[in-house]
DNA sequence: AATGAATGAGAATTCATTCAT
DNA sequence: AATGAATGAATTCTCATTCAT
């Protein structure tokens, strides 16, 4: 009862994206999904309640892996010393790199979405996001190794850096050279010293 | 063309303005627009061909304006040596702040159009203003003020980071306050010596 | 603004009459009903909300002409003495009787709405032709000339016993003869001598 | 179809009659139907060919019931000398608004059917209820009980003021007291002396 | 130039029916 | 026999666009 057929649902979601990342939204029609995912249309409804749930429940789910797989480098240690939050900036960026060049649009549709659903549903993993970059920051400046006035809206940057690269930059460089650079730019500017420039040589 | 009257026009355009920064492309009606406008609906295609025609002159105008702008400080002298790209730069972000301010919605705007005019008409005017911000980098890096292994990179982050805050941060500081803090982020990041850390002071 | 074009809506009331007269609600599509109205799809929805209102306004559209015909009757003088409620009841019946066999389908299509918008909207005004019938008859009861334990419940026989004629008799006699049939029954019951009324004693 | 179980077909008829009588024909869905049976909605199937089937059995089984408790009665010998008839008339009845106020959505069902099963299928049945009725007044005309121009249609005005009885008079007296004051009003009449019941003379 | 009634193509959604399990 | 997931035809309703006034 509970999911149906997890791997329908799967091509369903997968045929969305394909179509959601080439056309905005009101042109994208529910034939369309549904041939591409080689199912009736009917069992769209079955297993999303409208196309607006759909969308969301595309754009929901793939914020909710890249947040999990941000986590995951939360705890982990850091063999050198003086420079544990850099580093552990520097893990989460390369996450969201991996992610935002992977799948790029999904920058695109979150914003097409009637504001009060976006609100409710996407924009709190959003933040859960944001928030992961930001106590990064606050961390390093607890120890020293960072100093920042506003350490929210420079996790808000970081974001829409992200953004504005695979968006409006289609021949980016990869995304381990992307990574690199943004801990370049913001990292020189966060860190206390000189020295510590030289962190990611 | 010239025989109508920009008055009307510009009727038009503030309340498309109004009405799609509330809710997306496809969830505002042009009976709304003339109903908002105070105009009957047939007069909205006497100055815009279609729905999507209105969307483009609404964007295209605003970042025209920005352009404008910006435009205007590119040329104009700073009275200090030494950090006259900084300085230059500051005074873009500075424009880019206080228009993104005024108008945050612009940035939900962008991208709900079908890709094709998006590219052909808005992105061009979007590359003309991340081209002064490259500039004022790449002016920055020949003078030897800032290095930078991508300027193009770095000025997507700039608009990027624009975005993230008045999109995402309802309460950010006042535009003076933004500014400064984002050439703080960036501009340490860019600069050589910890010393022309206090080039805004 | 009112009502657009009063001609039109009539044309489109017509069109769905006939429609619906023949076919049960769910049978009877919009696409047919703009067909046979001569008009476009769309502008049915100009002259009427939905389905259900086109539906709801044709059936309180008839009842409300029915019920204005009958309530002229009500304050008319009666020429013969002693028999003036009598008469009165006729007039009434009379009127039932023109329209029910004008417009038998009315009887069938109350039924088909769902009951809410019927006990809000139609439901009334049935009660207001069953409520001058009622009062006739209550009259006739003041002076001397009836008797009848529940004339309310007696008004909602006649208003049945009409439907029964029109719905279920294809090939009932004229209205005048309807009429004079109705108020035979009613008017001195069915049994031959006054001494077998006291069969039910 | 003798292996079918008759318990199971009478859950669906019980659930259907639930449903169908509270909103219109199109507005009920098998889902429900199933739903409410506990059943899957792929058994409807195995015990009915369509929903109109369900609907059309839905009716048919309850008027054949009522025909059948009828029936019963119509051979009965009845005790007092002179008033058969009428007797024979007011047993009917009696079961007329038994059935009527323990089932009165049954009325609300009979015509949202196509026409064409109606009068196919509903129709005869109803024929022959009001059939009984129209010959237990012809048999009271020809012993001189009673007299009236046409039974058929009085037959229709009794099974028609049955229904507004039960539709519409949501608070009518206990089925005795409406046996007995429509005896009164069909068996006497309205008006109080003999004389005025040629009033329409 | 201005209007807003009229249009109808097009889309989302529903639900009776089927069919593999 | 029983099920309920899958289906897609069919329907309502929307709204960009046109056009007569």
């Amino acid at each position: 009862m509970q999911t149906l057929d997890p791997k329908k649902r799967r091509d369903i979601l997968k045929a969305a994206e394909a179509l959601f990342a080439k056309r905005p939204f009101h042109e994208v029609t529910l034939d369309q999904v549904a041939a591409r995912a080689k199912i009736g249309k009917g069992t769209l409804y079955i297993y999303f309640r409208s196309k607006e749930d759909l969308y969301v429940g595309l754009i929901s789910e793939a914020f909710t892996q890249l947040l999990e797989r941000m986590r995951e480098h939360c705890g982990r240690p850091v063999a050198g010393a003086g420079a544990s939050s850099m580093q552990q900036l520097e893990f989460l960026v390369e996450e969201l790199v991996l992610f935002s060049t992977a799948r790029p649009h999904m920058y695109r549709l979150v914003r097409t979405l009637l504001p009060k659903r976006c609100e409710i549903e996407i924009r709190p993993l959003r933040g859960q996001i944001v928030s992961l970059l930001r106590e990064a920051i606050e961390s390093g400046i607890r120890c020293g190794e960072m100093r920042d006035a506003h350490p929210e809206m420079t996790a808000q940057y970081i974001m829409g850096a992200m953004r504005g690269v695979v968006v409006f930059t289609p021949d980016h460089p990869d995304a381990r050279e992307v990574t690199k650079h943004i801990m370049q730019v913001f990292g020189s500017g966060l860190s206390c010293t000189k020295e510590s420039q030289s962190w990611h040589a």
